[in-house]
DNA sequence: GTTGATGCAAAATGTTTGCACATCC
DNA sequence: GGATGTGCAAACATTTTGCATCAAC
């Protein structure tokens, strides 16, 4: 986009955001969340998955650096951790359209369901108030078996 | 068991348990429990705590059996595995006196409070019936500042 | 040109496992 | 006595780090 004269280059809220903190917008971390924009809301990654697909769709980028950065994003608020499995971590993309919400895992198949519930941030904030805490977030993690695994 | 006249030689809960399934009471396994029994409720130790506890205390137990055994008894239900923090998992007791409840955690020191809702309870288990999913738990993870760290 | 970022390989964690020996029932 | 459990050390998986080189600004 805006590649020939005349239009200005739009700065994408992942640049602002890094130049707003004297950090950089390089290949890799662009790509990193082009990837998640991608996929979209409601998938759940893991570092080494989303070095796979890196790897797959074109560029190299280093394990280091897909860890480095999956943390950055973290930090930026622009990725959500997720730590709904054994065996390492997942992230999913964080947007307006997608609220805090709440998983439903099959601890079996690992199939992830994702729903809202407004009491559950109620009652996760009225915890944090009544013992002086600052609420962050609260996640409502539901382990089950689903219709296949029963 | 029943060695002497007269006074029957009690079965713990966990040597029933075991026994049960054809498994044996050791020193080791019933250590471990102890241990927990002897903290109480409320109290996370990661697996590292639990072997540093033992190794003070007393006798010597491998780390590798230490895993093995909280492993063991989460299977049995003695204990319930928490993933509040980063690097590694931690373990509690589970009872009567101790029914479902959630965490508050402090992110910058670690701190935690535990409390109970009903509402978080319920939403799990509906959010699990209305995708056909069956209920085995659901646990609120509630991220915060302490007042300390704020 | 400066500072921050990447890649690589090595190290640090946290956890599991194979196997010989010990121990519970 | 026979199956189960333990300790040890090695294997594994995931994540972090030191350092030389590279690239964004």
């Amino acid at each position: 986009m805006n590649l020939k004269s005349g239009y200005p280059t739009l700065s994408s809220p992942l640049e602002l955001s890094l130049h707003k903190k004297g950090l950089r917008l390089t290949p890799q971390r662009k790509k990193v969340l082009d990837l998640f924009q991608r996929i979209g809301t409601g998938n759940h990654l893991s570092a080494e998955e989303v070095h796979g697909h890196l790897i797959q769709i074109e560029s190299k980028v280093s394990l280091a650096t897909i860890y480095r950065t999956l943390r950055l994003l973290v930090r930026m608020g622009f990725l959500h951790e997720l730590e709904l499995t054994e065996g390492g971590h997942r992230f999913e993309l964080l947007s307006k359209d997608n609220p805090d919400h709440h998983h439903l895992v099959c601890i079996n198949c690992g199939r992830t369901e994702e729903f809202e519930s407004d009491q559950v941030v109620l009652a996760g904030s009225k915890a944090a108030e009544s013992k002086g805490f600052k609420l962050i977030e609260s996640t409502l993690n539901v382990r089950a078996l689903c219709p296949d695994c029963i």
